[in-house]
DNA sequence: CAACTACCTTGACGTATATCAAGGTTGCAA
DNA sequence: TTGCAACCTTGATATACGTCAAGGTAGTTG
């Protein structure tokens, strides 16, 4: 079984890719973040023999859609992945973004269907785990089992995370947080903490964040005049943590 | 071990309880709900092992609060509970509710702490499951594991569409959907759907749909009326389904 | 290089829901 | 039975954000 590159034709033909994709688990420079977990080196091999790579996705493929058979879940290897569902009437609910390292298709699991879409918000390449394999590898090894019960459950919180955002923030806190997400998440990547490009469009932040556009251009605008951070187009730098993380209204 | 009754001293003294709680899963009447996997008899035995009852919690009883070790993922067995967490700010935000049959405790699983507390709604029973023994039978019993990562898949996914709830829908089909989603729990534990009691108080409702007290109340009288459903106090009949199904903006 | 398209920003205005305030109900406890 | 406290409802007013509109910017294709 291979990737799926689900709709080559609504975005680009694919071009050879330059990068060696054929990495393993073991030499991965993201395993700290992907398998956090104390694995014997031959019980890596062991994960390393189901996992399937193959050929980066072109910005706006899909890796999966709505209501497809669940076969896998994915790693994100390089670039960024969108998450969403569509609503009963027609409109589209960003449910997540996932930065290398990450774990997503985990709401598949339920029926055995995609529960989300995902689609690469730039070039990406992703990690394919098959899932019946890793339920058997699994039952065999338990600190497996009990990390990807902790993926999941972290999942979860994170989920929980956003229903607080969206139910009790103000805009200006809900980008502030995101911002300051996306910030942590880089900073365990080894990347700047304070500089970096967003992969998404302002329409799907707001779309994440339960805002407009509009509301979501004006956030920024308002940031930058308070020199909390500095917006050209998709870079941000981010200048005053500390205002951030105070606009996001967190104490950490 | 026994269930942590954490704050017999805020609520009132636990009273001797009358049910026989001591009900195996085997003849337990939730058990469709609670585990529909196609367990072996002996199998069942054995779950039946690790699961531990205890005495009911009363009224605004903690099962468990945020930041407490994580033990056990817990079924309710009746009444029903809520779950919460306590923003920096010390808001609160309901994250779910429970009813007979349901599981909660999954979000403590990724850092080994209760993420959110849980609190009776009402009196209520609940069977607690250890985790560590849960994931000992798990390796054994693949069916077990499975049932397990779609729990937990599937509380993914219902989050996922609160997520999108909230940040799609206005106060009227958020309102709608809550009274829908309890309907259809109500009758998969074959009870009515189209009447019922709410446990929990307007302030719990608004809380986790993201509204005031003030607004919840002002839907459930447009509701009425509108002749889609009878409110007296916690009371509910609803007297139009598709009206409610309309009115909450759903498909099916 | 031009021109097209998708994306982003800013302003003016409207509206759903929050906030503030007051009074009514329910249910427990003395 | 009375009184108290928690809960619920309704109305008047305020406001954060959405909607509508227009123009700017950046990236892509021929």
């Amino acid at each position: 079984m291979t990737i799926r590159l689900a709709d080559a034709g609504e975005g680009n033909v694919l071009k050879p890719c330059m990068h060696d994709y054929q990495v393993s688990c073991g030499n991965c420079r993201l395993n700290s973040i992907c398998l956090p977990l104390a694995l014997e080196s031959d019980d890596i091999e062991q994960l390393d023999d189901i996992i399937q790579r193959s050929k980066p996705l072109q910005k706006s493929q899909h890796l999966y859609r709505e209501g497809d058979i669940f076969r896998s879940v994915y790693a994100v290897r390089s670039g960024a992945m969108k998450a969403y569902k569509t609503t009963d009437d027609g409109r589209e609910q960003v449910t997540g973004f996932y930065f290398p390292g990450e774990i997503l298709g985990m709401d598949g699991i339920s029926n055995n269907l995609h529960a989300s879409s995902a689609k690469a918000l730039e070039t990406a390449a992703v990690c394919e785990i098959p899932f019946t394999s890793l339920e058997k590898l699994s039952s065999l090894m338990p600190s497996l089992q009990r990390h990807f019960f902790q993926l999941m459950s972290r999942e979860i919180t994170e989920d929980q995370q956003l229903i607080t955002l969206l139910s009790k923030n103000s805009a200006d806190e809900r980008v502030a947080s995101l911002m300051l997400s996306i910030s942590t998440r880089n900073s365990k990547r080894k990347l700047s903490a304070t500089q970096f490009r967003l992969p998404m469009s302002r329409v799907d932040i707001g779309n994440y964040l339960g805002l407009t556009v509009e509301t979501v251009s004006r956030v920024f605008s308002r940031m930058q005049k308070l020199e909390i951070l500095r917006v050209d187009n998709k870079e941000i730098k981010i200048l005053d943590i500390a205002g951030l993380q105070k606009m996001a209204n967190v104490s950490s």
